[in-house]
Formats: structure tokens, C-alpha cells, sequence
RNA sequence: GUCGCUGUGGCGAAAUGGCAGACGCAUUGGACUUAAAAUCCAAGGACCCUUAACAGGUCGUGUGGGUUCGACUCCCACCAGCGACACCA
């Protein structure tokens, strides 16, 4: 009667867990222990439609990691928590008009019931929102040591805004003017930026929030306006955060995601003079006596190039409609034609800028600039292909050589000068480039460029480079397409900044501000009455009462910051708090920070490849400048889970059809159950629209959590992406009623043993299979190969199931090697097998390499390569050996006969290759 | 357009220079059963030849070429699917 029963076992199991805190992690690694490990999940959003089978799948891998090496005498460290601020809430809010807070712990309180169905081992006692009161009290710790810090580029490091050296100029104008030069340095700042404000969502959004000039949530159009926002000055990072990835122990494409989203590149800046022709040598002898400026002068555009050796073919110039000097050197007779031009690239969103046929647009601005090696006059144009945001927002154009250059000059007839020759090039296509009807943008022989003619691209470059700081005119400089990153939001439900704006006698903020101190913090949110955005860019906390809103400190009456943070913000750092998350008078401990940190082992979706990584990074760096943390990097290994996919089904309209009104024959063709029309089948994300979403709760209710546990490792490498079948889970299902029916007699009215499981000693063939499992499956989950691990055992199984005696030492190490993976089943098991307590601690099982191995093998005999047979040697049989046992092999020999053998290939053990004429 | 990942039976996959298809699903056959379910056992890449059977042969890992005694695996070129980025000078 009793058979596998999960609906009884795995609440019974978890609750056995929680009551005796099985997987409480000590404050610090246990001494005489073998190591400490920290293996961390990506904390989910806890959104209104709870758990998704993409989430088990990363926490699964991470349970059976932590499983396994808990067993192997590690101290491991395995917390969860939720990253819960964010705009579904604050939508939702709006829409009922109920506070966000109450939302989200409802969603939280659902989370944690479905995560706790699935048995992981996590330390519960440490679970933590973003959201928190006491959490977001150190966020906010945090974004003031930001605004307390300066970044050193001499001493690559960020310091205390304290120790900055102010200029003797500055330092006369007294102290407005020493904290206005102190506010422009520290690593959080105001600035006044073109931002993306989404008139839909009422918030401006990060440049990674907006794709192609849509938001990336609800996909509303985007505007670009100016607005005074805070900024993080990741930029000064930008270098560090860069070559550190080095030191990491992350898959090489991820890691080359993060290097092109920063986006280094070396080149030159150099100034071109807005004068007349005659005024140029005058220019160039000021120059060589003062040399390159700090920053350009009026008179003059500075420019980015990472090609400084074509500057002989720069034949005009480009600036970005946003150019401060747009105004200055327009023409009259231009003005109107570039106020235009001006008023209609401001109106464009980054979309329409992009998109489309890309065609290039501009217009002429009336000026010329001089070019400093050709000392020729050439036309300044104001086109929007050139961003205002990179480099100096102005271009030298090399048509010849660059291909958006190239068709620009085409589009307005402007002069194209050939200055590189490919090296290996056909003559009619040297003709080509030469005629400008073609254009070459890669390196090559510099021509048609006086002194430099003939060297390579890469001698001209530093050559060019170093002839224009001599005379004052260019230097080498660094760029990155790392932005600063827009820090603030006008929304309801993030961190309050813990800033306040001074206010003059009549109420008015005066410009200066400062940071809310250390003991006044955590600023809570305020209770609002009313969530709906006004549709203006000013941020819901502008509507809190008067007692919130104005603060009064050491006599001077100061109006809070109504903006909130991104949603980035809380889980920048979620992973320190973890450590020590009821340290009260630190964001974490010192001593246990040291203990437990990096994270050896952090699993998530490839979606945070980029922002979330490299935002954590940056915090993290600031952090170890200022002392609090005592490693460089937070995350030692990073593993991206594939994305779980799903079948969905539509009929020859192109309509969806759902899961279950489909049926599928032998050959997979799928059919209507009702209308028998056949449909086609394609594999997709899994979403509403497309009927196909499973959801892990109902897998839960009908197979158990260790079947979706084991199904979702059995599906293929963590990393790949992968589509579900729910025949699959099934499949697994299956496995895990043949494991208990090798130990557990089904036909008893009782739970208990089978009488052929004895504690008898295992035969050499019975320990083959034993030890080669242990050695398969103990290697297989340190390498986070799940689905091979499972496969191994799979065949343990079926090798005992066909064993008329089951010794007991077998059953308890197969029991063992399935606890990580099957957690309830094997404590259930483990229990029935005669132990107490739970496996959790118990020591991994060991194998013994000579037991694995046979007396006898075989050995596949090759004639040119095609398998003509195979012999049985002894294991340890010898070259020589097999070489003549070949020989004699009847098909061989007949084989042979008469051949010339020209080589014999003899690997012992592996094989024999006879190579015949 | 650029970069990245992937391509193996009806399906999910395994094997990273040495017997392709482990393991699982689905399928088929058998045992058990009055019967069914469940369970247990077994078969299976395609094609060909021969057969009562054992056996034997050819082809086969997206396509085309190359390296090698030997290639799913390494190299070159291409095709398809998915994903990311997309005027970054």
C-alpha cells in the first residue's frame, strides 16, 4: 500500500527543517570546519503572479551546491530575500489606491510560502527586502558615502570628500564657492541632463531603461528633456571595473558584455580653431606657449577620434545638435535653417533618431574650422548622428574612412580625401577607395598625409598623436560609453535620498544642500494620500505633508530630496547585508564581512549580465576605497542559468492555441483535441499571450517538489536554454517511484523496508557500479553538471532494481548522492534506513578508484579507421599485448591478409588501428 | 549591421580527438492480470544484402572544404535559429 507519496512527505520534511533550524548558518564560518562558502541566488521581484518555473531552476541548482557541500564539511551560507521596490507595485497602488507597502507583503508572503514548497536550504532567519525600513536605512548609509566621496584619478581610489585639495582660486572665493567645487567632485552629484522622461510611467528613466526609444516596462514612447537629476559618477570607475574583470571567475562572454558596455578606446582630442585662415599662425604660436587647455575655448571645437592618423582626410566637421556652440557659430544667413534643424532633432526620441532607413541628416552651420595639419578651412555641420553624450560631442569626418562619415559626404557632395591604402587590396578596388567610391575604414598605409606618409596606421597613430601635443593642439586622450548613471526617479516607491536642499528666508532653496546625518537616518516614506502621477516631471514626494517635507537643523530650515532611487539601488548590495542582516550599527560587520565575502558562487539570469553586475561592482569599489569592505570584487564565480522555454501551439490562422486542448502523436505532430485540425508547434518564452505559461505550483501539486526539482536539473545544462515538457517531469517522477520501490515494500500496509534490502557485503560487480556513481555524480555536481549527475543515477537504479539482494551500505549511498537533489525523499528514506537524524550533515559517501574498475575490457579493433571488430583483454593489458591479440583476431587477420600494414595505431585500453595499402 | 550562443534519432539530451546517440520521454513487443491500469523485462539512427538465425555492408552529428591513422569534437568558409547591442567617432 504505501507508495512514494510527496503530498505526504515533503511538508512533512519542511517542516522538520523550520522547527529544528537544519540550515541555520552560524554568525561565522566554523572553525574547525572545512571552509566557509557563500553561494547567493539573484533575489527575485516579488511580483503579483508568484513563482515562475525560472526561478526554481537557478535556486535548485544553488540548493543542490550547497546541499552537497554541507555534507562535505563546508560552512555554507544560502540566504534569499527580495529585491522589492519597484514600479508594479507603485502601479498597482495607483490603480486601488492602497498603500505599495501592503502589496508587496502580500507578494512577499505568497513568495516565501511558494519557495519554502520547493525544500530549499536556505537560512530563512536571514530573508530581507529592499524595502525594509532597516534595510533601506544603510542604502541610504550608502548613498551618502557616495556624496561623501571624491575620486582621486591619481591614486586611482575614492576618498573622503574631506580630503579634497581645493584650488587656491577657488579657496579665495570663499566657502559658497569651496562647496560648490566640492559638490561638482563627489561621486553622487546633481546635473542638469537631457533626460528620458516617459510622460506614460510619469518618471524619467535610465539610458538601460529605454530601448529604442521606448521604455523598456510597458514599452511607452520616451521623450528627451532637460532636468536636474542625480547622477553617479560610475565613469570615474570606469577603467577599474574594467580591467578587475580579469581577476574573475565568469563565463568569457559575460565578461565581454560588461568590457563593450564600458567601451574603452584610446584615441587623441583635438581643438580646431573657429577662425579666419589669416588669424591661424597667431593661433598656433599661442598655442605652442600654453599649450593643450584644460578645457576648449570659445574659439575653438574640441574633437574625439580614435583614428588621429587620418586627420589629413578630415575634410569638415561635425557637431551634435546639442553642442553649446551651436549658437555661437551659426551664420545668419544659417540661422534659421539650423534653428530648425535644431528644434526637430530635440523633438526626436532616440527611435526616430536610429531608426528607419538611417538615413543622415544635417545642416550647414556657415562656419569653417581650421585644420591644424592640412591648415585649410573646412565647413562645420550640425547633424544628429553625432551624440551630444560621447567624447566632446563633436566629430573631425574622415569620409574616406569612416563609414558614417562616408554617407554623410555623399548625401551633401562633401570632399572625400583618401589617407589610408589597404595593404592587401585588388586594383580595382584601390581605384575604388582612391575615387571615393568606396570607403575604407580599416587600417592600412598613411598617404596623402605630408611627414607621415608611409607608416602604418598604428605608427601614424602615436606618431600624429605626439605631433599634435607638441604644438598644444591635441593629446592623447581615454573614452568610455559608459554614461554616469542617472541615479534619481520621480516615483513614489523606491528609497527616499537622505538629502536635504537649504532654503533661503523666503522659503527657497538656495543651491546648497547637504547630506541628512548618520542618526537622523533611516528617512522613512512618507504616508501619502493620493499615488497618481500629475504628469509633470516632479516627483510624487513633493506632495507629502509639511512635517515630512521640511526639516529644520542647526537653525537653518532645509526642504527634503523628493526624488527616490532606482530600483538597482537595493540590490547593489543585498548580498553584504545578508552577512550580518541584524548588525545595527554597521551596513555589515567587519570581522564577518572578512569571514565570509566574496561570494564564491552566484547564480541568475543572463538579463543582469550588464546593469546589475556592473552596478554592484561599482558600489562594492567604492565601498573597499572607503574601507568598508575588505575585497575588490563581490562576485568570485557567476553562472547564468539558460532561459526555460515553453511549446506553445497555433492553428493554420495564426491563432494560439492553449496546452491542454492539444494532443500529440508518436511523430509530434500536434492536433486540436476538439476540432482534430492540425497545429504548428514552436518553442517560445513563456507568457500569457501565448497560452504556454507552467506554473510551478501545479507542478508541485501533482508530481512533488523533488520530481520539479530534479526535472528542471534533468532538462539539460544549467546554462542552456531549454524548453519544459511536462512527459519530462513525468519521467522524473517516475525515477523517484523506482527509488523507493527498491527500498520500500510497496505491497506492506506499513512504510517499511523491503525484505531483500540486507546488511550483507556487496559483490566486486555490485561495487563497480557503487563507487563509479560516487565518483560520476560527486564530480558532475561540483562541475554543476546536473543532468549527467542524475543520469548516473538513474542507472545505479536500474542495476539494483534487476539485483535480487539490495545491500544496505548501497542503498544508504544512493540515498546520500540524492539528498542535494531530491531532499525529501532521501531524509524520508534515510529515516526508514535506520538514522535519526537528518541527512543534511551526514558525510558525503566516498569512492575507492580500484573498486571501480573491471578485470576485463573491451576493446574495439579498427582497419583504416572503420571498426571491424572487438576483443575482450584484460584492464591492464599492454601495448604489446593488445597489439598481437589483434593480430589474431579471425576478422581481423582476414582483413589483413595481404595488406601492407603502413602503421598501427595501439592505445591500451582505449583501442586499435590497424592503417592499411 | 556588429557581437555572442546553438545546430546530434520522433522529442529532451550524452560523448570535447579514439566503439556517436549514455540517461530520460514517446513508441513497439513480452511477462503479470479475467481485464485494464500500475509494475517488471526487452527492442530500437537510416538504408542495403542475405537469412531459419547468427552475422555482414553502406551512409549518418546544419552545409562545403581542410588537418589527422582516426573528427560531433580542431581549423577555414558558408547556412539557419535564438539572444544581446546597435550611428560610441
Amino acid at each position: 500500500m504505501p507508495r512514494y507519496n510527496p503530498a505526504e512527505i515533503e511538508p512533512k520534511w519542511q517542516q522538520y527543517w523550520e522547527v529544528n533550524k537544519t540550515f541555520r548558518c552560524p554568525d561565522m564560518p566554523e572553525a574547525n570546519g572545512k571552509g566557509k562558502l557563500y553561494v547567493l541566488d539573484m533575489f527575485p521581484y516579488p511580483s503579483g503572479a508568484g513563482l515562475h518555473v525560472g526561478h526554481p531552476e537557478g535556486y535548485t541548482a544553488t540548493d543542490i551546491f550547497c546541499r552537497y557541500w554541507r555534507m562535505q564539511g563546508k560552512t555554507v551560507l544560502h540566504p534569499m530575500g527580495y529585491d522589492a521596490f519597484g514600479l508594479p507595485a507603485e502601479e498597482y497602488a495607483i490603480r486601488t489606491n492602497t498603500p505599495p507597502r501592503q502589496s508587496t507583503e502580500a507578494n512577499i508572503a505568497n513568495f516565501t510560502r511558494q519557495l519554502k514548497m520547493l525544500g530549499f536550504s536556505y537560512d530563512w532567519d536571514r530573508c530581507l527586502a529592499t524595502t525594509d525600513v532597516e534595510y533601506f536605512r544603510w542604502t541610504q548609509w550608502i548613498f551618502l558615502t557616495l556624496f561623501d566621496t571624491w575620486y582621486d584619478a591619481e591614486l586611482g581610489k575614492g576618498r573622503p570628500i574631506s580630503e579634497l585639495p581645493i584650488p587656491s582660486e577657488i579657496a579665495a572665493q570663499g566657502t559658497d564657492a569651496i562647496d560648490r567645487y566640492r559638490d561638482r567632485q563627489r561621486l553622487a552629484y546633481q546635473d542638469d541632463a537631457l533626460v528620458n522622461w516617459c510622460p506614460a510611467l510619469g518618471t524619467v528613466l535610465a539610458n538601460e531603461e529605454v530601448i529604442d526609444g521606448r521604455s523598456e516596462r510597458g514599452d511607452h514612447p520616451v521623450q528627451r528633456i532637460p532636468l536636474r537629476q542625480w547622477m553617479l559618477r560610475i565613469t570615474a570607475y570606469a577603467d577599474r571595473l574594467l580591467a578587475d574583470l580579469d581577476s574573475l571567475d565568469w563565463s568569457p562572454g559575460i565578461k565581454k558584455l560588461q568590457a563593450d558596455w564600458i567601451g574603452r578606446s584610446v584615441g587623441a582630442e583635438v581643438d580646431f580653431a573657429v577662425i579666419e585662415q589669416n588669424q591661424w599662425t597667431d593661433w598656433l604660436a599661442n598655442r605652442a606657449n600654453g599649450g593643450f587647455p584644460e578645457t576648449a575655448n570659445q574659439d575653438t571645437i574640441r574633437v574625439y577620434t580614435t583614428r588621429p592618423d587620418t586627420l589629413f582626410g578630415a575634410t569638415y566637421m561635425v557637431i551634435a545638435p546639442e553642442h553649446p556652440l551651436v549658437a555661437k557659430i551659426t551664420s545668419p544667413s544659417q540661422a534659421d535653417q539650423v534653428a530648425a534643424y535644431v528644434q526637430t532633432a530635440s523633438f526626436k526620441s532616440d527611435r526616430d533618431r536610429t531608426e528607419g532607413d538611417k538615413k543622415k541628416t544635417g545642416v550647414f552651420t556657415g562656419s569653417h574650422a581650421i585644420n591644424p595639419v592640412t591648415q585649410k578651412p573646412i565647413p562645420i555641420w550640425i547633424a544628429d548622428y553625432v551624440l551630444a553624450s560621447y567624447g566632446t560631442g563633436a566629430i573631425m569626418a574622415v569620409p574616406a574612412h569612416d563609414t558614417r562619415d562616408y554617407e554623410f559626404a555623399k548625401t551633401y557632395q562633401l570632399e572625400i580625401i583618401q589617407v589610408v591604402q589597404p595593404v592587401d587590396a585588388t586594383p580595382e578596388e584601390l581605384k575604388a577607395i582612391a575615387d571615393g567610391e568606396t570607403c575604407f575604414a580599416d587600417e592600412g598605409i598613411a598617404i596623402n598625409s605630408g611627414e607621415f606618409n608611409g607608416l602604418s596606421t598604428q605608427v601614424a597613430k602615436s606618431k600624429m598623436t605626439h605631433w599634435l601635443s607638441e604644438r598644444g593642439v591635441g593629446k592623447q586622450a581615454v573614452n568610455y560609453k559608459l554614461r554616469d548613471w542617472l541615479f534619481s526617479r520621480q516615483r513614489f516607491w523606491g528609497e527616499p535620498f537622505p538629502i536635504l536642499h537649504e532654503l533661503d528666508a523666503d522659503g527657497k532653496p538656495n543651491g546648497k544642500i547637504r547630506g541628512v546625518p548618520v542618526k537622523d537616518l533611516p528617512v522613512d516614506l512618507p504616508h501619502l494620500e493620493d499615488f497618481k502621477p500629475h504628469g509633470r516631471p516632479e516627483p510624487p514626494l513633493a506632495k507629502a505633508d509639511d512635517s515630512w517635507l521640511y526639516v529644520e537643523l542647526d537653525g537653518k530650515k532645509y526642504r527634503r530630496e523628493t526624488n527616490t532611487m532606482p530600483q538597482w539601488a537595493g540590490s547593489c548590495w543585498y548580498y553584504l547585508r545578508f552577512i550580518s542582516p541584524n548588525c545595527s550599527t554597521a551596513m555589515v560587520d567587519r570581522e564577518q564581512e572578512a569571514a565570509w565575502m566574496p561570494v564564491d558562487l552566484y547564480i541568475g539570469g543572463a538579463e543582469h549580465a550588464v546593469l546589475h553586475l556592473l552596478y554592484s561592482r561599482f558600489w562594492h569599489k567604492v565601498l573597499y576605497d572607503r574601507g568598508v569592505v575588505s575585497h575588490k570584487e563581490p562576485f568570485q564565480r557567476l553562472v547564468n542559468q539558460g532561459m526555460i522555454l515553453s511549446y506553445a501551439y497555433k492553428d493554420k490562422r495564426g491563432a494560439l492555441i492553449s496546452g491542454d486542448s492539444v494532443s500529440e502523436d508518436e511523430n509530434g505532430n500536434a492536433t486540436h483535441t476538439e476540432t482534430g485540425e492540425s497545429l504548428e508547434r514552436i518553442v517560445a518564452k513563456m507568457s500569457k499571450s501565448l497560452k504556454n505559461v507552467i506554473d510551478p505550483e501545479g507542478v508541485v501539486r501533482e508530481y512533488g517538489a523533488d520530481a520539479l526539482r530534479l526535472y528542471e536539473m534533468f532538462m539539460g545544462p544549467l546554462e542552456a536554454t531549454k524548453p519544459w515538457s511536462m512527459q519530462g517531469v513525468n519521467g522524473v517522477r517516475n525515477f523517484l517511484d523506482r527509488v523507493w520501490r527498491l527500498m520500500i515494500d510497496s505491497r506492506s500496509e506499513e512504510t517499511r523496508l523491503l525484505d531483500t534490502v540486507k546488511d550483507v557485503a556487496t559483490t566486486p560487480e555490485q561495487d563497480k557500479m557503487i563507487h563509479s556513481t560516487i565518483a560520476a555524480v560527486t564530480r558532475d555536481v561540483e562541475l554543476l553538471s546536473f543532468n549527467t549527475a542524475i543520469a548516473r543515477m538513474m542507472e545505479f537504479v536500474n542495476f539494483f532494481t534487476k539485483e535480487e539482494t539490495r545491500p544496505l551500505s548501497a542503498m544508504k549511498s544512493l540515498t546520500l548522492l540524492l539528498a542535494p537533489f531530491a531532499p525529501h525523499l532521501a531524509e524520508e528514506l534515510w529515516a526508514l534506513l535506520g538514522s535519526k537524524d537528518s541527512l543534511a550533515y551526514a558525510p558525503w559517501p566516498t569512492f575507492d578508484e580500484s573498486k571501480m574498475k573491471s578485470t576485463e575490457i573491451e576493446v574495439p579493433l579498427q582497419v583504416n579507421g572503420k571498426v571491424r571488430g572487438k576483443i575482450t583483454v584484460a584492464a591492464d593489458c599492454t601495448q604489446a599485448e593488445l597489439e598481437l591479440a589483434a593480430r589474431k583476431h579471425e576478422r581481423l587477420s582476414e582483413l589483413l591478409d595481404g595488406k601492407e600494414i603502413v602503421k598501427v595505431i595501439v592505445i591500451p585500453g582505449r583501442m586499435v588501428n590497424f592503417v592499411v595499402r
